[in-house]
DNA sequence: AAGTTGTTTTTTATGGATAAAGTTCATGCT
DNA sequence: AGCATGAACTTTATCCATAAAAAACAACTT
């Protein structure tokens, strides 16, 4: 059965709404509410009759937030607000990347779809799309061969993104003066400066910021198969940095100079200022990753 | 069900060796035509067992190719052979290619399903395959969006495409004397000059030269990505000529003297002579993908 | 006429079943 | 022992079913 997550993960967010007071006294239209939420009305109506189930808003002639106050506990559970496609994704991710996966090992949609607990249907699409990666590949009939997180991936991937990031950095650098991408470009400087005085207890945060600018690098001069491609590096990245936190605030803090310099080298214009210090950065960003995947492979080879 | 598709075009292909005589004698073992028809042997065996069965061959002891000759209506017909998950993405490239669907069209999989004679399962793995071509896109719970195949997807595919040959050409050079990778390429170059020479009737041969060309040059230094990237262009360019075929002829001439004067300045290992060779041969089939795609719009319009 | 809500229809996400194809195990023959 | 065939088992390709979510339609209300 299909689940009804969307409707838990809507529920949520309506709850979070009640508790702001974001719907104090009359509540929005059906057609209002479902814009807020990006939800079809159908599932507005499901969460509205369960809000009234619950009493978390009365009806007088029209419904009102005036029912008993939100509880924790009225909450759905995350888990049960992330459908199955998903999950599969977390999944198999940490199968790849945690488990002791050696390259070519080839990769059984039954047996994953047993031990995920999903129908294989689910796992083959996941496969399909994971596919772009470059990390498995498809063997008619037969399955699939699981080529491997290997030192060879890490570098074909930072050749293409050298490439690619050089030629973006060169572009956004001729826009005119009046673009009002610099705007956006300088208050990133300030986000990262900022981020820098907090360095301490939220270098976390970096990830998001370092997405954000490499995006807007890209926006200048957009073009799909680059992007397709930042996907690839943010979704492997994401998952990679999720399980080997080592050294993450240091790395972090360095990443954050590098930033820094690259803006200021594209402000400044200056074509070979913006090939050093984009080289600069993507080297420094290529040996973390060697080194965590060396390190990582050795760690498993032990274990 | 599952097709038998691998049955039938294992027989056919069988069939095709009994009529060479290449299986004159008594027949090899099972695993021996497991090997050669690169099938398992469950699926020689049912495609003996037909064979015998149809008395194409004859039991004395062993298995020999003393049957009937082979006629011409024991083959099953091609439609037969090919997987229902191919034949989707004939039909899909038709409608999209061939249709009047219009960029921002919305693209249905239970319609697909229905007009394409499949269960939705089918389109989807389709759809996700097809969407990392960036000519559509994913909407979760809603449906996918045709992006078009426009102007716009043709520029930016072929300044990805410029990017990759410059590199992979540059990297070529410089490659040892020593390297297989040269001898191959004059093998080539000698393979352009003869058809040159028969150009008249077999100018439809130059597709499959062009992709060893763009491969070949690949082959020097390997990067998953761009193999990726070729697959891509090799997929777009067979389905759009198939159903654009306005002169062909004169666009094939034109290229095999680009590809013998970009060969040559490979051989030169000239640098700055490579660059431009690259450069002119890219440019000049952006030109004739630009042109078609132009005049393929406006006919639609019109229509 | 434009925006509400109620109802019905269509489509997507997901599970399940099964024939075909692949793989492994068992037995027998040189 | 090593290879051939036969039989049993496992996995993939493919269809079908259905609840959830979206979209379309209809009837009101101001």
């Amino acid at each position: 059965m299909r689940t009804d997550t969307v409707y838990k993960k809507a529920f949520n967010r309506a709850a979070n709404m009640l508790r702001d007071g974001q719907l104090a006294g009359e509540l929005p239209s059906e057609n209002e509410l479902r814009r807020r939420m990006c939800v079809s009305r159908t599932t507005v109506r499901k969460v509205l009759r369960e809000l009234l189930n619950r009493e978390l808003v009365t009806e007088r002639h029209g419904l009102r937030a005036t029912g008993r106050a939100v509880g924790d506990n009225d909450y759905y559970p995350d888990a049960e607000t992330t459908p199955r496609a998903k999950h599969v994704e977390q999944q198999f991710m940490e199968w790849m990347l945690r488990g002791d996966t050696r390259p070519g090992t080839s990769i059984n949609e039954l047996e994953l779809a047993r031990q995920f607990g999903v129908a294989t249907n689910g796992i083959r699409e996941f496969l399909i799309r994971f596919s772009r990666f470059g990390l498995i590949e498809k063997r008619p009939n037969t399955g699939w061969l699981f080529k491997g997180f290997t030192e060879d991936f890490a570098l074909e991937l930072f050749e293409i993104r050298v490439m690619f990031e050089l030629r973006s950095a060169q572009l956004f650098s001729l826009q005119p003066n009046s673009s009002p991408l610099w705007s956006k470009l300088a208050a990133l400087k300030m986000a990262h400066a900022d981020l820098l005085e907090r360095i301490e207890s939220r270098f976390h945060d970096f990830s998001g910021l370092d997405n954000r600018f490499h995006r807007l690098i890209n926006e200048a001069s957009p073009n799909r198969f680059i992007d397709d491609f930042y996907d690839i590096i943010t979704f492997i990245f994401h998952y990679h940095y999720q399980w080997n936190k080592q050294d993450e605030k240091q790395r972090n803090l360095a990443a954050i100079h590098e930033h820094i310099a690259y803006i200021d080298a594209l402000e400044s214009r200056n074509s070979t200022r913006i090939e050093a210090a984009c080289r600069a950065h993507l080297a420094s960003a290529r040996e973390t990753l060697m080194r965590s995947l060396t390190g990582f492979d050795e760690t498993s080879i032990n274990a």
